[in-house]
DNA sequence: AACCCGTGGCG
DNA sequence: TCGCCAAGGGT
């Protein structure tokens, strides 16, 4: 093959799977390039827990999912609140309140819809990942466009009309380039080029196999492609959270609702959200002292949380619960109040 | 369309 | 240090 071979579509998709065969990632979710089909029950549930997060994250979580419940009927027959606590630390909770309505319905239907069309339908499960899990499972040719495939088209094909309203476009690149065989490898492909070579901010066209053919390097600067808009700025909030303790146990409440952290195990606290601050109220009333503050940084808002310390010998109101705090780790808080637990126990000892 | 939703690593 | 970024989805 020469230079000037890599000029139609179908020599783009052979040259990345040439590349592909030879440097795929071995990650637990997948199978080798070329062999049968993962199980879609694996495919599915790191696919969800990719979205938006980095695979050396994802890869503890894999386990302890896949080693504690292995199928998806195990799953769905698993108490919502240990998921969650098992997914604690993950972030973007919605996904682990989807992810056990979606495992419940497929056991329902007794098993994962094998077409593009009908995963789409699950709950937690968007264009992106519907397309990835029929090409990856089940073998069907599907456009999967995540943000790897949007940087390595937009690279390209040079397209520089600035994101979002150019992910039309994307798409329909990405759709010339993809092959009618072989797609669940195409798309990992183009994940593994995205992750390792043409990343964001220091392409590696040198080490490219689809360099040759690739617009935006001939246009002198890859790196400034996709184009994106300015980001908001994030505003900061304070807020308070109460350790109350008694016993060698301390108050542990479940948030309500689908906001931040929705669902999740948690310290009461004074109200705090992404758009405001907290009251400064407690919870109940009595003799607080300060353990000082822990800082946590969201998709869109910089908290300060002080962390206040109370010994109570009644009952808080409202829904809880007494956790031993010996056995605080299980709790499954999410990281910000892991983060103020921790700052409990290192005044406590 | 624009906004909300976590977390940790990296340059 | 700090802004950027990551296998996005829901509303």
């Amino acid at each position: 093959m020469t230079a000037s071979d890599i000029t139609t579509d179908t020599s783009i998709s052979r040259a990345l799977l040439d590349w592909y065969d030879q440097h795929a990632r071995d990650l637990p979710w997948r199978a080798r390039p070329g062999a049968p089909a993962p199980d879609p029950y694996r495919v599915w549930l790191s696919e969800v827990m990719l979205q938006q997060t980095t695979v050396a994250a994802v890869k503890p979580y894999f386990a302890k999912f896949t080693e504690t419940w292995p199928t998806v009927e195990a799953l769905a027959a698993a108490e919502e609140a240990k998921i969650m606590a098992a997914w604690a630390g993950l972030g973007y909770y919605s996904r682990a309140r989807n992810l056990v309505k979606c495992a419940r319905e497929v056991a329902a239907r007794g098993g994962f819809p094998d077409k593009e069309a009908g995963l789409r339908e699950l709950p937690g499960l968007g264009a992106y990942t519907a397309a990835a899990i029929a090409a990856i499972a089940f073998g069907q040719r599907a456009v999967v466009v995540d943000a790897n495939v949007e940087r390595v088209v937009a690279r390209l094909f040079a397209i520089d009309e600035p994101l979002p309203a150019t992910r039309k476009t994307i798409r329909a690149a990405a759709d010339t380039i993809t092959p009618d065989e072989r797609a669940g490898d195409f798309a990992q492909a183009m994940m593994d080029l995205g992750s390792s070579i043409c990343t964001a901010r220091d392409p590696k066209c040198l080490l490219c196999p689809l360099s040759d053919a690739c617009e935006g390097r001939r246009s002198g600067d890859p790196a400034r492609l996709p184009v994106k808009p300015p980001k908001k700025a994030k505003p900061e909030r304070k807020g308070r959270a109460f350790w109350i303790e008694r016993d060698d146990h301390v108050w542990i409440v479940r948030r309500e609702g689908e906001g931040m952290l929705g669902g999740m195990a948690a310290l009461p606290d004074d109200g705090w959200s992404a758009r405001e601050d907290g009251s400064g109220d407690a919870p109940v009333e009595g003799e607080w002292a300060s353990l000082g503050a822990v800082r946590h940084v969201f998709t869109h808002a910089s908290l300060t949380l002080e962390v206040l310390r109370l010994e109570s010998s009644r009952q808080p109101e409202g829904s809880g619960q007494w956790w031993p705090i010996s056995d605080i780790e299980s709790a499954g808080l999410p990281t910000l109040f892991a983060k103020a637990a921790r700052l409990a126990l290192a005044q406590r000892a």
